[in-house]
DNA sequence: TTGAAAGCGCTAACAT
DNA sequence: ATGTTAGCGCTTTCAA
């Protein structure tokens, strides 16, 4: 593979001004960073990553930490993330928890300290306080989205809201006996939406002097599998009558659509169910749901931080809230048994 | 940070005993081991990729190198790869062409030359003639899952197969009007599945006598929303009656099952689909299917990369088949029209 | 505007 | 079994 001398040496100058050349310092002559640049361009020269890295310090890499590559949300934030990134020249590493902790403690004690990337997005990731050390320690900047994360600049949308948004849709059409399909111990720990998303959801009820008992909560891990067997013991049971149904997530929201059509109720006739994401799928299902757009969200992420790299290193932590919408399709209607 | 001479001082040894120690060389005491491991301990060192990339001309990092992560399939194995990978101590480069051709350019013209990775997988893409100049080139081991790719490792199913199978599957039962739900021109381009499952199908139907016009074809982009409006056109054409589809991927059949429904058709007493995959989703559609499994291929993917790593540089291209299982739900039954 | 030389942080070959 | 030295391939002072 060619290197940096040989590009000077076709171009008949020194490494160095082959290097300033190519990286566009200014008091270059035209003429020369012409030739430089043929040259690299005939060999085909790309300079290497690793000693790009040990001269300035800098890594053109970026990484994403998240747990669930393989789940929708994720899968598209990710999406956004890396088109904006290749479009900057910048390369992407992937840190995916794979939902066991023990993989999560290695991105922390061992893979960031390594220094490939000159800085971290988390989606949708929980920070625990050993971890936000590793992360201040690195002196790196850190974009958080579906944050918040103490200390680091944020890009999300106000679960709270969203939840209420989505409850009092419900409330509006006259429902009162509305469960939640929230996530359960295993998501609270991974995630930040579950718990928010609930005080949305319990803050709404309140809001429409409905008391909540706690059986009205039925939790669940976030994927349809999960939410079709929520929904399943939510309206299956004879003593609680829910003509309502509020999942955390759009893909909760379609097993409960699932599971109410197996039970043979109809939706929205007999139940109204609503979700939260904008899911690809929801169209397909007909979900109501308060609709995000995690691939823009992405390449925002791209953006901020990116900025944060070429901008003064000690810029403020910012905290930028993504605008949502309420979708509403035909999986809710007016409650007519009331 | 801590660098290695601030080890080697703590450990009371030299920077080289140091590496030696820390990278498990055979001639040191154990003793020293010990006291430099409990050094780098307490000083949290972990070395700085570059440095050791640019020493060693290893990286300890693997290129993935796929067309669209946020679909399930690209997701599920990527999450397979990267579970096999970070155990092993690998960090993961992600090469995602977010369905863009420039993008996919720049990852052959620009990316991989940087020399991050130490080697590359690539995830049912389908490449051109200067794409494998360029990985030859390169001379790092390539595994292609979904391949295959001449002169590169291959790990796949037998899609043709796997086609052939689930198109059997339905000639079985009595339908022979079988409409294809299958890639259309840009899937083409992208993937290598489309025109060899394509062919399974074609080859089951000539198995058995059937004469298959060029209307029985509806392309699609292996979507659920392509499957769906695939679907829509082949079933409400009142010329062709078909009482079977047959989709090649899961998603296209998940929203072929979707459209019947729309269409106030019932499935599968008036429409028998089935799809090929094993896709989460397709066990609460009931849908039949020819089932692999994207997650553990993933995983295996990622062990024979690091095989090839580890072994003789010069190590035969492998071809790897990957077992399928056809998995009957309720999304099929018995022709009764015929 | 350009070249020579130093150095980024590590590992490996060569000594001992 | 361990220390000394050179060098991986770039960028960046420092000089000219």
């Amino acid at each position: 593979m060619a290197g940096i001398e040989d590009v000077a040496r076709l171009a008949g100058v020194s490494a160095s001004t082959a290097s300033r050349a190519l990286n566009g310092h200014p008091r270059i002559s035209a003429e020369t960073v012409r030739r430089v640049a043929e040259a690299a361009q005939t060999l085909g020269y790309v300079a290497s990553s690793s000693a790009y890295t040990l001269a300035t310090g800098r890594n053109r890499n970026i990484g994403v930490v998240l747990p669930y590559v393989e789940r929708w949300y994720f899968g598209t934030v990710l999406a956004g993330i890396d088109s904006r990134l290749m479009q900057a020249g910048y390369d992407l590493s992937l840190y995916n928890f794979n939902g066991s902790s023990e993989q999560r403690a290695s991105v922390f004690t061992d893979f960031l300290l390594r220094r490939r990337v000159d800085a971290l997005i988390t989606v949708a990731v929980k920070l625990e306080a050993g971890e936000l050390d590793v992360l201040h320690r690195l002196g790196k900047p850190v974009l958080a989205v579906g944050g918040p994360v103490p200390g680091a600049s944020t890009l999300r949308i106000d679960d709270f809201g969203a939840a209420k948004l989505a409850t009092l849709h419900l409330l509006s059409l006259g429902h009162s006996r509305i469960a939640l399909i929230g996530g359960d111990a295993a998501s609270e720990m991974d995630f930040r939406q579950p718990e928010t998303r609930h005080g949305g959801y319990l803050e709404a009820m309140a809001d429409h002097g409905i008391d909540v008992p706690d059986s009205w909560f039925f939790p669940a891990d976030f994927t349809v599998g999960g939410g079709y067997a929520a929904a399943k013991t939510a309206l299956s049971d004879p003593r609680l009558s829910f003509t309502a149904l509020f999942a955390a997530s759009d893909e909760m929201a379609i097993g409960a659509v699932l599971a109410a059509r197996d039970l043979g109720m109809r939706v929205p006739e007999d139940v109204s169910i609503v979700g939260i994401d904008g899911h690809d799928l929801s169209e397909f299902f007909g979900l109501t749901t308060v609709a995000q757009a995690p691939r823009d969200q992405g390449a925002r992420a791209a953006d901020l931080i990116l900025e944060a790299l070429s901008g003064g290193e000690a810029a403020e932590a910012t905290d930028t809230v993504w605008p949502i919408e309420l979708v509403v399709r035909s999986t809710t209607t007016r409650n007519h048994g009331a």
